[in-house]
DNA sequence: ACCTGAACACCGTTCAAGT
DNA sequence: ACCTGAACACCGTTCAAGT
C-alpha cells in the first residue's frame, strides 16, 4: 500500500528473521538496518526505538501464529472425527506438545524482553486470553470440561516448550498420558453428573 | 576460605541481585565491579567474560533454589499426614504454584540467556533431571504413578510462572483441579489395579 | 597471584540538516 | 513526509603493564 506500510512490513519480516536466527542478545538496530538496506537513521524514521520496534514484532508474530493454528485447526477437524479420543489427540499433538523448534526459540526471546517491558507484556497476555478462549472454543462442543482443559494444557504447553526433553516421560508418552487425563476427565464437583456426554456447560 | 572464593562469592552474590532488579537488560559488567567495589579489569581477571560470570551466577542461583526446595520439604512432610490429599495439595501450592514473582524473574532472565548458551543450557538441563528425581522420590511412596505425575506437574508449573494469570481459572481453581486431577489419577494401562485405591474417600 | 588503565569495536539514542 | 551523517554515552573484550 503506502510506502510506509511497506516499509514497516520490510522492517519488522526482518527483524522476526534476525530474531530467529540471532537472538534477542544479537538483535541489533544496525543489523535489522542493513539486512533492510536502509539507513539505521531510516530506521528510526519508523520505529523511534527498539522497544517499539520490538513490539510491532512481537504483535505481527502472534498473528502469524494465529494463521498458523486456523490451519492447524482445519487439519485437526475433520467432517466426521472418528472418535474424540482421536481428535484429542491430534489437537494434543499439533497444538500443545508441538516440536517447532523455531517458534520456541523466538518465544523464549519474547517471555525475556516482556520482563523488562510492560506493554510487551500487556500484548503477550492478550494474547493467550485470546488463544485461550479460541481452544475452549475448539473442543467445548466434545469435552464439558474445557475451561478447565485449556487452563491445564496452556501452561502444560508453554512448560514443555522449556523442559520438555528432561523429563522422565517421553514425548510420545505425555501425549498419551495427556489423552488418558482429558478423556478420563474427573466428574465437576457441582454438576455431580459424570463427564464425557453431558451436553455444553452454560 | 580463599581470598579468590571470597571474591568469586562477593562477585556472583552482586549478580544475582543486580539480575533480579534490572534483569538481564540491565546487567553489565561495570555494574557488577561497581556494586562490589572493585574494578571492571578485576572482575575480568575472576571471570574472563560475562558467559562464564552468567554461568557462575546461575549454578549458584540453582544450589539457592535446591536449598529452599529442601526447606519446603520438612514443611510438606508432617510426621502423620492427615491425608495424602492435603499433603497434595501443599506440594502443588509450595512447589508448583508458587508466586515468587523475584524467582520468577529470574528464571525467565536464564531461559532466555540459555537459549544462545549451551553450556548453561545444559547446565538448566541438568538441574531440571535432578528436580524431577527428587521430586519423584517426594512423591511416590503415596502415588504410583509418580513418574506421569511429575511429568506432568513440572512443565505445568514452568508454563504456569508464565502464563498463569491469563488462564480461565484462577489460582486456587488450578490447584482444586490438579488435586482432583491427580487424587483421581486414571489407573496405568499395564499396572492395571495399582491406581485404583489412591486417592482418599471423599 | 592479583590488580590496573587505556584502547578497541560496537551498541541505542539524539539531533541538526538535507530532500 | 522521508532520509542522512555525526556525535554521544555506554557496552564487552583485549592487552601491556604494574604489584
Amino acid at each position: 500500500m503506502t510506502k510506509r506500510d511497506e516499509r514497516t512490513r520490510l522492517i519488522i519480516d526482518q527483524t522476526i528473521q534476525l530474531l530467529r536466527d540471532e537472538g534477542s542478545e544479537g538483535l541489533t538496530l544496525r543489523k535489522v538496518a542493513a539486512a533492510c538496506g536502509i539507513t539505521l537513521s531510516n530506521l528510526q524514521y519508523y520505529f523511534p526505538g527498539k522497544a517499539e520496534l520490538i513490539q510491532a514484532t512481537v504483535a505481527q508474530f502472534f498473528t502469524t501464529c494465529k494463521e498458523l493454528i486456523q490451519a492447524d485447526r482445519a487439519l485437526v477437524l475433520p467432517k466426521d472425527p472418528e472418535s474424540s479420543r482421536a481428535f484429542l489427540k491430534r489437537v494434543i499433538e499439533v497444538l500443545v506438545v508441538c516440536d517447532n523448534q523455531e517458534f520456541n526459540v523466538i518465544f523464549r526471546e519474547i517471555w525475556a524482553l516482556s520482563s523488562r517491558d510492560e506493554a510487551l507484556k500487556a500484548t503477550l497476555e492478550a494474547y493467550y486470553r485470546d488463544y485461550a478462549q479460541w481452544m475452549i472454543s475448539l473442543i467445548e462442543e466434545i469435552f464439558p470440561q474445557a475451561n478447565e482443559i485449556v487452563s491445564l494444557l496452556i501452561p502444560y504447553a508453554e512448560g514443555y516448550a522449556l523442559v520438555g526433553n528432561t523429563l522422565p516421560l517421553n514425548r510420545e508418552k505425555q501425549v498419551g498420558m495427556l489423552v488418558k487425563l482429558i478423556t478420563e476427565w474427573p466428574a465437576s464437583p457441582r454438576s455431580g453428573k459424570a463427564g464425557a456426554r453431558v451436553g455444553v456447560k452454560r
